[in-house]
DNA sequence: GTATATGGTGAGCAATCACTCACCAACGAA
DNA sequence: TTCGTTGGTGAGTGATTGCTCACCATATAC
């Protein structure tokens, strides 16, 4: 994996609008990455599926890194992107309660997800692989949404809705969790989407754990 | 990767005792497995590393497919077994509290992937990456786990320690943030253990979720 | 002694890999 | 027309892949 990683694929990103041929190429290396990964899907195999010829690839990438990386940072950016919007209108409307933050917040990353489900297959699967590519993304992600969540937890924190935890632990063990529910359903369970009763569950497990309430 | 998955191994394991170069050839693939996936690391590589001829690594495990096999098989075997062990000893032992009974399952988890946590990191990155791999052991470990702890809950649940959230559904959410916590800090954090009060916020997340008990 | 088995070697194999390049077709600008 | 640009092609390349096989060394069995 090259370095300058996000430099080389800033510009193909707001670029001009893709060929035909161009699409159809990102449509199966999503499809086959998601499938059997990027180290088990060849650039021949590509080609086959999307119906063009290899130097079409190369042409259009240059390589097959350049290649993953303009399927994941999109769908990256823009999932911070999103995040980080809501994380705004949050700290504007200080009314909502923490159980409908929490409930709207899964909602929303539910739905993306599902809309982007081999994206984000191909991204864990990615993100597990290869050591690189995680550290690259790593600091950069635990940054941004550490910025954007943090001052959140702190503000219901203080309005008394949560208990003593810290703060940065609070969201280390939430991100475990939303982590985990969606790796296991998406990924493992190999679902097409999350229903809105899984996401209540969720948001009942994160707020008040498996204990009876009475104990 | 080859069906009939476990006969193929099962001898192996039991098996006679290791040459000497045999076991230099399966700690360096471990090694290598789990800094760069399977894919990503030649048999020439493991050869190299291990000292010893490529031809030598075959003449044991005749594929790289069951090197791979004899890498993960044992290890999987053995944490089915330690838990299996674990949910015997509770259901006769009817005194612990599902609190003690966490945070020992917790910490028992916790040193059993820290004492093999390279291993760790070659079985989910497989599981995760061969969809074929997984879905063979998915079944298997879904069928013994659901049916060693599924029990377990129920019992606490009738002792009145757990909310009226159905078994299987404590179950899967609970599952889901294990699985999140124990990935996060051995795979992304690269961490050589899990402390005590790491364990310790992890049962209380579990059991009281992050609301203040007051509200 | 001879035979058989076991552990180990490394040159060599066919297949596959990511990638290149000379070339073609279409098209708007000069 | 002539030219440069852009999208697209597919045969070809050197490197690497997992794996084989003829061969050697040691040791136990007969």
């Amino acid at each position: 994996m090259s370095a300058g990683l996000y430099d080389a694929l800033l510009a193909r990103i707001q670029e001009k609008k893709k060929t035909e041929k161009q699409q159809k190429v990102l449509e199966a290396a999503i499809r086959l990455f998601a499938e059997k990964g990027y180290a088990n899907t060849s650039t021949a195999e590509i080609a086959l599926a999307a119906g063009v010829s290899e130097g079409t690839i190369f042409k259009h990438y240059g390589s097959k890194d350049r290649l993953l990386l303009a399927i994941m940072l999109p769908f990256f950016r823009e999932m911070l992107s999103r995040m980080a919007k809501e994380a705004v209108r949050e700290t504007f409307s200080s009314q909502t309660t923490l159980e409908q933050f929490l409930r709207d917040f899964l909602r929303n990353r539910a739905q993306f997800l599902a809309e982007n489900r081999d994206i984000f297959r191909v991204m864990f699967k990615e993100l597990v692989y290869n050591n690189e590519l995680r550290d690259e993304l790593k600091s950069f992600a635990a940054e941004h949404l550490q910025a954007a969540l943090l001052p959140i937890v702190n503000r219901f924190r203080m309005k008394g809705e949560l208990g003593d935890l810290p703060a940065e632990t609070v969201l280390d063990l939430t991100a475990a969790f939303v982590g985990g529910f969606f790796v296991t359903r998406f990924l493992f369970m190999d679902r097409a989407a999350v229903s809105g009763e899984e996401i209540e569950e969720a948001v009942r497990f994160i707020l008040n754990g498996i204990r009876s309430r009475g104990a």
